[in-house]
DNA sequence: TCATAATTCAAACGTTTGTATTAATCATAC
DNA sequence: GTATGATTAATACAAACGTTTGAATTATGA
């Protein structure tokens, strides 16, 4: 029945709109980052993307392979960009450990690049991703970890090098700190401020506004323990 | 039935355990803060709380009240706190603009203290909150809005003092990232870093790291208009 | 053209959800 | 005690959920 769908369509009449199975991943994604992942029902994304009640169930076996597929979609580019961006910044270096800039940039920028205008409107999966970050079902989390454990196990180990007076604690603290202002400022970049005219982001300032941030931060911190405790 | 539950009882054999009200305002804090809002049933929570199925529609009207009501318990007394703490570094100042890091620990430090321990183990509350800043839920926002309106205003004054060089958007958008970088943490602080053994938090110099590091970014953001774009 | 596989479709399944209902129990005031 | 209001208890309800099913339809390869 739906076995071999190595090969889901040959080559038909296509252009006149996407397949199914991605125009059923288009239009999760954006639900889900809009509503949440229980909020939005397969009725709910079925009904969007113009397809049949049992098209989920079908293409992707049940509500939560689908969620793991669009998981899938985004995370791969996104961590090999981040290992890429920090091959380059360690290669810059030279030998000498990599500036503490260049490593949090590496893991930052690519974070903003896909998370936002994937075609779709807006910072879908970023927002997608920051929620998720902090639901508590346990087979996501298990999700997130597989994509995530070889990038910070590397990120760790160049945060490190650029730090060389923290600990393996103090580096996986501060890098959650991090991570926490990243993604709740990627959800909250559509509200708008006490004054009411809608924020402008601009891309590049943005990733440099976060960086600066976190590095900061980074910095201070290491002298926190000598100051206080 | 049920309308005058002014003074839901005047006094009788109570010690023997709390009342149904409170009991099951214990057990949902803690279920809604472990499984999440949506994943967390009315059955769950009256079991665990050894009441009937009925009483949370009995004694909050609905689950969406019982929520509100959760929100209410602790966010006033810790929005009152912030403030008396904030009105307190603004007096010690003496005219001249507050210290950054006496805003920002008056900010913090009772969403820590608050957050953790009140007879409950661990950070119950703390984590609900950082799940919910992160949820779309529109009644939600709203009631926290209602929260956190007049603290935000009074805290985008006192920053605005502390560091006159930054706009009010500027501050909105710092004040942010520190928002999620205390979320995040608290939500993270029971789970294990890289090296097996279980992070143990000290709840002074995890209050100094969060001031540290938020500082330290408001300081950074500020140049960083001079340094790019 | 015909057989075969892939996909779509409409309908139904069994659970689980939050809430409402009605009677029983309890404590208090007269 | 007895009447009154507050609480608990057991059950019922309609709606929504994710998933399954089997037939109808479409596209593909011989």
């Amino acid at each position: 029945m739906k076995d071999q769908q190595a090969q889901p369509k040959k080559l038909a009449g296509e252009v006149d709109r996407a397949e199914t199975k991605s125009r059923i991943l288009d239009v999760a994604e954006q639900l889900f980052a809009k509503h949440g992942l229980e909020t939005v029902s397969v009725r709910d994304i079925t009904q969007a993307a113009e397809a049949n009640l049992g098209a989920i169930n079908y293409h992707f076996g049940t509500k939560k392979q689908l969620i793991a597929a669009i998981f899938d979609r985004r995370l791969i580019p996104i961590n090999q960009e981040r290992l890429d961006a920090l091959d380059a910044a360690i290669r810059a270096a030279g030998g000498k450990p990599p500036r503490l800039e260049d490593v949090l940039e590496a893991f930052i920028r690519p974070a903003v690049r896909f998370g936002m205008d994937p075609k779709l409107g807006g910072i879908t999966f970023g927002k997608l991703m920051g929620r998720c970050l902090m639901e508590p079902n346990p087979e996501l989390e298990a999700l997130l970890h597989i994509h995530f454990e070889p990038v910070a196990r590397r990120f760790d180990a160049a945060l490190m090098q650029a730090m060389p007076h923290l600990t393996r604690v103090e580096v996986f603290w501060r890098m959650h700190l991090t991570v926490g202002a990243l993604h709740h400022s990627l959800l909250m970049l559509d509200k708008t401020p006490p004054g009411r005219p809608k924020i402008v982001i601009e891309f590049e300032s943005y990733v440099q506004r976060l960086v600066a941030f976190a590095a900061a931060g980074f910095r201070a911190l290491a002298s926190v323990k000598s100051r206080k405790s």
